[in-house]
Parts: structure tokens; C-alpha cells; sequence
DNA sequence: TAGGCCATCTGGTCCT
DNA sequence: AGGACCAGATGGCCTA
């Protein structure tokens, strides 16, 4: 019995850990909203955090842009195909700090780089050098 | 009804 | 030895 006991409390733990990944994922929360499930959930964090980076290399560009002086063009190229998944998704509520995301770089020309053959949830790429999350991958999570 | 997701129990392994 | 971590098994709940 302890040893279940701590058992569960780990478990829970875990559970407790996985929701606060929960809070800050641009994903739309409410009552009326089903949670994401653990793997949905660590897929679509993995693609955030993917996008994030590319967004923040797309900013380091961009500022060098302006005080560099040339070469704004090649900076409008997304740095990481990553940045397509920014494309709004009429059907879903996008998290506030995706949607300035997606401002942000939506100057630049989005490719629409669908996945016919992709994973219901997320896929995630395998390895930093292979490409980036296809196209909307952080929104395929959205559970019905 | 099948499949997905989850919580719980339990035994094994590793670490302190 | 005791605790933490992990993975497999099992059963319950929910949805298409």
C-alpha cells in the first residue's frame, strides 16, 4: 500500500506537471474544450518551442535588417518551415501569443506545406535537421 | 463494439 | 534498505 501510494502521488505529480504544460500551450482552453492528451500535449509543446525558435531567429534577422541597413529581402524568406504552421486556422481559437506570433511574421510569404499523409496529432519531426513540423501542425491537435 | 486515453497496481532496475 | 523511476498488465470511461 505505501508503495502504491507513492506510486500515485508520482503519477500525480506527473499529471500536475502535464497540465501547467497545458496552460501555456496556444491551444484554446475552456469547460467546453476536451484537454489535450499527454502525447498530444508533448507533441504540440515540442512544435511550439520549434516555432518559437524559428520566430525568435526570424526577429534576430529582421532587427539586424534595420540596423544593418541591406539584404531586407532574404530575411523575409521564413528562417524555419516551421513558421508556416503560423497560419491561422479560421476553425480554431488561436492562443493570444500565437496570434502576435503570427503577426509578427506574417509579413512573410507563408507556404502552405501540407501533410496528406501525416499523424492525426502533431507530428514531430525526428531530429533538429530534419524538417521542421509540417503546416499547422500545433492546430492538428485540436481534439473534437 | 472497437479503439483511444487514462489511472492504478506491480515487479524490476538503478541510485543514494 | 528504501526511494525513485520505468514499463507492462489490467480495467474503466468515453466517443465514433
Amino acid at each position: 500500500m505505501k508503495v502504491n501510494s507513492r506510486e500515485r502521488k508520482r503519477m500525480h505529480d506527473l499529471n500536475q506537471a502535464m497540465d501547467g504544460l497545458r496552460e501555456v500551450m496556444p491551444y484554446a482552453q475552456g469547460p467546453s474544450v476536451r484537454k489535450l492528451s499527454k502525447i498530444s500535449t508533448l507533441l504540440l509543446a515540442r512544435n511550439y518551442i520549434l516555432m518559437l525558435s524559428s520566430s525568435l531567429e526570424e526577429m534576430k534577422k529582421l532587427v539586424g535588417d534595420v540596423y544593418g541597413g541591406s539584404a531586407a529581402v532574404q530575411a523575409r524568406a521564413p528562417a524555419h518551415p516551421a513558421l508556416a504552421s503560423t497560419a491561422p486556422a479560421a476553425h480554431l481559437p488561436l492562443h493570444p501569443l500565437a496570434q502576435s506570433l503570427h503577426s509578427l511574421v506574417s509579413s512573410s510569404p507563408l507556404q502552405h506545406h501540407s501533410s496528406p499523409g501525416a499523424p492525426s496529432v502533431a507530428a514531430a519531426p525526428q531530429s533538429p535537421h530534419t524538417p521542421a513540423p509540417s503546416s499547422a501542425s500545433i492546430h492538428q491537435c485540436k481534439v473534437s
